[in-house]
DNA sequence: CTTGACCTTGCCATGATGGGAAGGCCCAGG
DNA sequence: CCTGGGCCTTCCCATCATGGCAAGGTCAAG
């Protein structure tokens, strides 16, 4: 077994333990589409690659995957995320800043949260007085034409 | 005072009542930018020009922005505030239609809401946790890695 | 006439994601 | 050996509503 100094088969890539990015996806709920933009963008290293070129991920790229999908799902942009794997792979962190990151976050997630109830409460408000019937007559339209901001 | 065929000085239609880009925007609170967006769209009419081909809005126009204006405030989509224009104009129209469609917005933000309401809430428990000093530990990173969907 | 404010069109960027095309790779079945 | 189907590659385009910039025309005041 000579140890292809360069790069691998598929098969033996797999045989190690690597993932192609189909597998990649499927094992951490990020698209390969994403997989690959996030590695355009710089997010993640350039995956290594097959002799034909195919992308390879190790169980530690699955891992910086699953932190990538799960901040997502916590809403964080990209570019927080972007601090968020930086502050993870630095021993020397302090756990302030990571908070501080979270709650600034938390606030943005508020301040929307609060404008969309806003929006929300109007829509049902004016709902209720709207026949919701055969006649043109509506309040909602009538708010919406006369404009008051 | 011949009165042009075709089309209008600006001083000309100033003085009829018509506005300007700029003044539409300051008098309806959409961006000219927006305002061209929109004719662009097809969600307004083409404005009339000036011989200069400067655009001219009327007050109906204007009418017609801040209703834009409005639905947007409320979060609408601009497809929705398509439909919501039609049953404006239409007099044939039933409430109902209206009505349904304003619920399904109202639908569409509580979702979006309970959505962002269960990040921050996992934010800020998250947070609660961590000490956010100077040591590295960090909870809301450990959620992160673990990737607890 | 000059200056500055305003208008015109047109192109590019945002942020995160999906879609699709054109072509190459891999494996299994015949 | 060949073929089919499924996976991979890159590249471009679309979304949604909005802003920015650039190059050039217009208008009103000094």
């Amino acid at each position: 077994m000579a140890t292809r100094a360069t790069r691998p088969e598929l098969s033996e890539a797999k045989g190690q333990g690597l993932h192609n990015i189909g597998e990649a996806s499927a094992q951490t709920g990020v698209s390969a589409k994403m997989i690959r933009h996030y590695e355009s963008t710089g997010l993640i290293p350039p995956a290594t690659r097959t002799f034909a070129n195919y992308r390879l991920y190790s169980e530690a790229d699955l891992h910086r995957l699953r932190f990538i999908k799960r901040s997502r799902t916590l809403g964080f942009s990209m570019k927080q995320i972007e601090q968020l794997l930086g502050l993870w792979s630095d021993p020397g962190r302090s756990s302030a800043e990571v908070k501080q990151l979270a709650l600034a976050h938390a606030r943005d997630l508020s301040n929307r949260i609060a404008e969309m109830q806003a929006m929300q409460r109007t829509l049902e408000r004016l709902a209720q007085h709207c026949h919701g019937d055969d006649r043109p007559d509506c309040p909602i339209l009538d708010d919406l034409a006369a404009g008051e901001m």
